[in-house]
RNA sequence: CGGGGAUUAGCGCAGUUGGCUAGCGCGCGCCGUUUGGGACGGUGAGGUCCCGGGUUCGAGUCCCGGAUCCCCGACCA
């Protein structure tokens, strides 16, 4: 893309009260639009990122046998009753209304009983189980105090999992290809170092659910960190008897600020119960279906590794889901070679930011830095036929021809 | 939801004991000179001083009410 066509700017200034990181970076370079407190809107580069990180999770998700469908945020109040959760006393972030007729919605703030609502009449027999789906979909919270930039918003999109078993055997065999999937996921999104499988409070089918907690200053939750295991506690379960269930001992326990980038829940028949979600069993029984859900929020995630990965230029994007692998910027005052390194890259099939701008050569750069594609590309007086290629992450520059630098980055 | 801070041009800010035509920087338009780390000169456009009342000859400034934003805390199925 030419830069020149794209409609955000970057700016120098930001309002001062804005202090998280990730909001700063996002803001000042463009990638997101803050509407509202906690409520942001994602701008062409934002949305690639957005687009490239629920691409990761797509993919992962697939493999382990997921079935991608979209859901409604408009819910019918009924279910939720039929849940006992229709009530400020059990779920106080609604956003609920009503129709012009009088019936009352809510807003989705998660979408268990819509997707069981949606599995009543699919799921009949024990050979229609199990089954995964999953959706990216957009959460209204009614937060009461957004924070963090896109960290914690009142309006985000979250990819929810919903897993359905004949029974927790089945359910548990599943449950550890998903935790296998996340784990997959955050590798591949290049926080894998730095996340955490972490044990947290569970419900009444099992004792722990899991999350996945990304070590980080600005995080809202506390960890317990075993390096060896590379395991770690939530706090809300940080008592002597779960450590020495989990067989991790307190004195070698690190305490991290965290953020919680995914979880994993054991549902159990909770909600079939509740929503008379059941099958036949070979034996002619009918039993309620046995539930898991599993979430990880794209926009929280976007907004950690931000936070992890910038220095004091900009923001530093990990490949996998730059909004461009290459930012070419051209420093000579005429177009004729810069256009030909584009032609060539865009004919590789490479994603190319091309800065074909009369701005002044610091001002390019500088702006290069703040956007922080992985590899920069400058054709100036320097370079004679060939093109300087930075990696941003090390600075480390080197000088290649279009042709070396095709086949280094195939 | 408790406490603190803020709201003046697209953005960042100044604006004195109430005073006359509300300023500065960035950005933006035009002209010219520049081009490897956010260039320079000239010139120009751009305002619901958050909103609603009130006091006053006169309100960005004082008083009352409200809204919104940010931070700390509580909360986070």
């Amino acid at each position: 893309m030419k830069q020149s066509h794209l409609f955000t700017k970057v700016r120098k200034e930001l309002p001062a009260d804005e202090v998280s990181i990730n909001a700063q970076l996002l803001l000042r370079a463009g990638y997101i639009h803050k509407e509202m407190a906690g409520v942001y809107a994602y701008l062409p580069l934002g949305w690639r990122v957005m687009n490239k990180v629920m691409q990761v999770i797509r993919e992962e998700m697939n493999v382990v046998g997921g079935q991608e469908l979209f859901l409604t945020s408009l819910q019918d109040s009924k279910k939720w009753k039929d849940t006992g959760r229709w009530s400020d006393e059990v779920i106080d972030v609604w956003f609920r209304t009503t129709m012009a007729n009088g019936t009352e919605v809510g807003l989705a703030n998660t979408h268990e009983e819509a997707i069981a609502q949606v599995m009543i009449n699919h799921i009949h027999s024990y050979k229609d189980l199990p089954v995964v789906a999953y959706q990216f979909q957009t959460k209204f919270r009614n937060e009461l105090r957004a924070k963090s930039g896109i960290m914690r918003s009142r309006e985000f999109i979250m990819k929810d999992m919903y897993s359905f078993s004949r029974n927790k055997e089945e359910h548990d065999a599943f449950y550890e290809k998903a935790q296998q999937a996340y784990i997959n996921v955050f590798e591949r999104l290049g926080i894998g170092n730095v996340t955490y499988f972490t044990f947290a409070s569970g419900g009444s089918f099992s004792q722990f659910s899991h999350e996945f907690q990304t070590v980080s200053e600005v995080g809202e939750d506390t960890i317990y960190i075993d390096e060896e295991k590379g395991i770690a506690l939530n706090k809300e379960v940080y008592t002597d008897e779960v450590m020495e269930m989990l067989g991790v001992k307190k004195d070698t326990l690190v305490e991290k600020a965290a953020v919680e980038v995914g979880n994993i829940f054991t549902l159990g028949t909770k909600y079939a119960e509740a929503l008379n979600l059941s099958y036949t069993d070979e034996d002619g029984s009918v039993n309620p279906v046995f539930m898991g859900s599993y979430g990880i929020g794209p926009g929280r995630v976007m907004g950690a590794i931000v936070e992890l990965l910038h220095d004091d230029k900009g923001i530093v994007w990990p490949d996998a889901i730059a909004p461009f692998r290459f930012h070419l910027v051209n420093l000579n005052k005429d177009s004729v070679q810069a256009d030909s390194v584009y032609d060539s890259l865009q004919r590789a099939g490479f994603d190319v930011l091309y800065d074909d701008r009369s701005a002044s050569a610091g001002a390019k750069l500088a702006e290069a830095d703040l956007l922080g594609m992985p590899y920069r590309l400058v054709i100036g007086s320097r370079t004679g036929d060939k093109v300087e290629h930075t990696v941003r992450k090390t600075g480390k520059s080197d000088l290649y021809s279009v042709d070396e630098l095709i086949s280094q980055h195939a």
